[in-house]
DNA sequence: CTCATGTCAGCGGAACTGACATTA
DNA sequence: CTAATGTCAGTTGCGCTGACATGA
């Protein structure tokens, strides 16, 4: 858990003040460092909550995308590039989950260089219970209403494909997306 | 720096629709998530800018607390409440400012516990080159406009407070803060 | 041949725990 | 005495690099 600090001041704000005399605009200094201080809060709880189950959130996310696909498995490359992760974090995060018995792996049947993960019916269930104790916590946002939720997705997102998440001349729209079902290969996957 | 991804729709975008089939609403999740995302790539971006100057965002951010300090000292403990990370964590962040000769350790006259760390010369020259780096990239939130930054520093705000991040019974008022001036030694630092 | 997929060994940085010494 | 400050040794987790094997 991350340490309650108690300062009768933000920090953060306290540190923009100086920022602004010294350096001048504080605006993204200010944004940016929240981000950091948010994540830091968030990783902790989360990790709290999934500890119990053997699971880090780095994992949990890979069983959460394995039960959104149609047969229960993927090949790491797939992983890899939904998740925003390193090739060798995924084998590594697949080891920690094969040792736990929530995946086996198996090679792909229709391509000889990859390797599918699939999660088992223990890994199903781990997911359940994790996804309720997470969803409990409101994800730690829970003093945020739909509103802000949304506008903090919004301007993160602008954040996020600006850094080149997504090909955006020709993304769907924001708003009327969705036209593609969700699946385990989606064309465009690399 | 964060690998470009490049996909043809936005990951988060579809986690959540597959989400809200599945488990209910997802404006938490998805919001969690974003943070989890964008920090990961303010992160790479400073870390490459910094590394030049050996310097992590993390020792940065100890140095520019010292310059911010009237003195050019403080005591670890005080780095460690501002900055709000682990004891043990601001030991091995001034032990490498130390090694890169932007600090030095001395004993706090004023308590035979503590330790003080002072800022050098060097240590000054590098903070100034190493800002103009950072506000360079904006850091790395450019494609926000002044409005979304500080929407997105006032909503992030009430996920630290809700975390205990300050005590919110005495906190000034968001907006005409400030009455307590910047300094070393602010009341409260515990 | 090149390129893609994945593993392996190893490294760096950060956050943590528990034990401990020193001093307020 | 208790509480605070900080260090030390060690652990975990993550993200990376470089080298490599295998196969498309």
């Amino acid at each position: 858990m991350a340490r309650a600090l108690g300062l009768p001041f933000d920090p953060i704000e306290r540190a923009g003040e100086t920022w602004e005399q010294r350096f001048g605009p504080a605006a993204s200094m200010r944004a940016a460092t929240s981000v950091f201080r948010v994540q830091q809060i968030l990783l902790a709880r989360f990790d709290e909550a999934l500890r119990p189950h053997q699971l880090t959130f780095a994992r949990y996310e890979v069983l959460v995308l394995l039960t959104f696909s149609r047969t229960g498995q993927l090949p790491l490359k797939v992983i890899g590039s939904r998740l925003m992760v390193h090739p060798t974090s995924v084998t590594n995060a697949i080891e920690r989950l094969l040792a736990a018995g929530y995946v086996v792996r198996r090679p792909n049947p229709s391509d000889g260089r990859g390797v599918l993960a699939t999660i088992t019916p223990r890994g199903r269930a781990v997911v359940d219970v994790a996804t309720a104790a997470l969803t409990g916590l409101d994800f730690g946002l829970g003093d945020l209403g739909d509103d802000e939720l949304d506008t903090l997705f919004q301007v993160l997102r602008r954040v996020r494909f600006g850094a080149g998440d997504v090909r955006t001349e020709d993304v769907t729209a924001p708003g009327q997306g969705g036209t593609m079902p969700p699946g385990d290969a989606a064309p465009g996957d690399r």
